[in-house]
DNA sequence: GTGCCGGAGTTGGCTGTACAACTTGGTCCA
DNA sequence: TGGACCAAGTTGTACAGCCAACTCCGGCAC
């Protein structure tokens, strides 16, 4: 902290979000105890030297991730550490084993040029048989097969992914690296079960049940850059979720 | 609109939500179209008649549903219509099943006082061995059978539970009724196979892999008011989520 | 003892202002 | 033709202030 009146530019971090990281770090290593109070919004501001508006601002990035709660009338209430991941994490299999201290491994199967199918166009905002590019990988944490990957890219971004090394581990960073922004994601969870090629690739008997994750990702435009079929085999992965009546993204549909 | 200057109280609604309801209604009825771009928000303050900060409060609603995205430098773009639900439908069986259009039953199978498991008791921040109330019911959608649901209560709760007929349809709602507040919660989504328990209710075969999610529910004071699991038979349920590089409120976890 | 009431403390909601950072499209020049 | 550059438009960040709504606790009356 004391980086005061120094008009950004310094961390390049905006000044709430610092206040925001403080705050993170001091609920992580229990400062202020499981179910304990934080000061009030105005001490908050006379400590960091910000105004409230940005004291504020900070506290609802915990409040999205359910380190706090917030209640008119009474102070903040802590709820505990935050189980949730970045955005980042949460998008390449990769990072989220990197984070989580695992080896991440991955093994590209089959990349092919297609025109896509009425729900693939769909899914990527493309006219009924675009190009498209399907991509299947087997995707590993410690050597060991966990997931199959099959992701259906437009021809523009495939193109690129066509020319990565068949064992890359990962898919994503490259992609940014070249300039394709992942900003947006809806994901549906549910369960599904394994056809003969899962079974092949996973080493499990066909029919198994899989947990299964599709994903539609987008840019800041709006522009779909992805849409992404992932299946796990039963019990290496679970999937968490925090909501409050304050903010919710999570719901619930039909099967 | 046009409610500008009655300071609230009018529909005891924020002037912010009021605005973001009717963005939202518009961008559902397409009046934008998808891929489309949201007027400024100066001139959206201008049109409700509200300062921008108010606009981007509203704004923000729509940001963590998913619905519009937000750049620095350009104009919002429209995403498409919200997937989301309100926390409550979220948090109830009942409350979904009626937003969906199906009708919901629900009948209780146990409800037996107990100590609870170091487990349990860590879930909702009891001490070892405190009493707790275990609550096992059998959810239907059109008198078809899909869910199990076991919900462990602490004393206080569990007490008001066990008063309710055998065959309520909702608990949620009741329990609000009595002043019960259920404000933040945490999900966890993985598979778990039927038990003979599971099985028998259901109608499947034990070993079926059932799509389990595990919820535990606070009050605004962060106080735990329910920890409960519940199974769904395979294809009747998904959950969907939707995050962004601005609001993530997903993880993914080691199953 | 019990319950009502009021006041201090705190967060929610809203306004207004200012500037920074960024996108976009067009102009101008080489 | 192509690229650099500029200007207008737009969102992000931050500040300061005001009042409403609510919680909580302690004092007071009964």
């Amino acid at each position: 902290m004391e980086i005061r009146g120094v008009a950004m530019g310094v961390q390049g971090e905006a000044r709430y979000r610092q206040v925001a990281a403080d705050l993170r770090e001091a609920i992580t290593t229990g400062r202020y105890g499981s179910g304990g109070r934080l000061p009030a919004e105005g001490d908050l501001a006379l400590r960091y030297g910000v105004s409230r508006g940005t004291v504020r601002q900070a506290l609802a990035v915990l409040r999205a991730d359910g380190m706090v709660t917030s209640r008119r009338g009474t102070r903040r209430v802590v709820l505990g550490a935050a189980r949730t991941q970045s955005f980042a994490e949460l998008l390449s299999f990769t990072r989220w084993a990197r984070s989580i201290g695992e080896e991440p491994g991955g093994r590209t199967v089959t990349v092919e040029p297609a025109p896509g199918d009425p729900g693939e166009c769909a899914q990527l905002g493309l006219e009924p048989g675009s190009s498209v590019y399907r991509v299947l990988r087997l995707r590993t944490l410690s050597r060991v097969p966990v997931m199959i990957e099959r992701t259906v890219y437009p021809e523009r971004i495939g193109a690129l992914v066509r020319g990565f090394p068949i064992d890359a581990v990962s898919h994503t960073e490259p992609l940014e690296e070249l300039g394709v922004l992942f900003t947006d994601a809806d994901h549906t969870i549910d369960q599904w079960p394994a056809d003969a090629e899962d079974a092949r690739l996973l080493g499990c008997p066909p029919g198994t049940s899989l947990l299964r994750e599709r994903r539609r990702t987008t840019d800041p435009t709006g522009v779909p850059v992805e849409w992404s079929q992932d299946r796990y085999l039963p019990g290496t992965v679970a999937f968490t979720v925090h909501n409050s009546v304050a903010t919710t993204a999570l719901s619930r549909r039909r099967g």
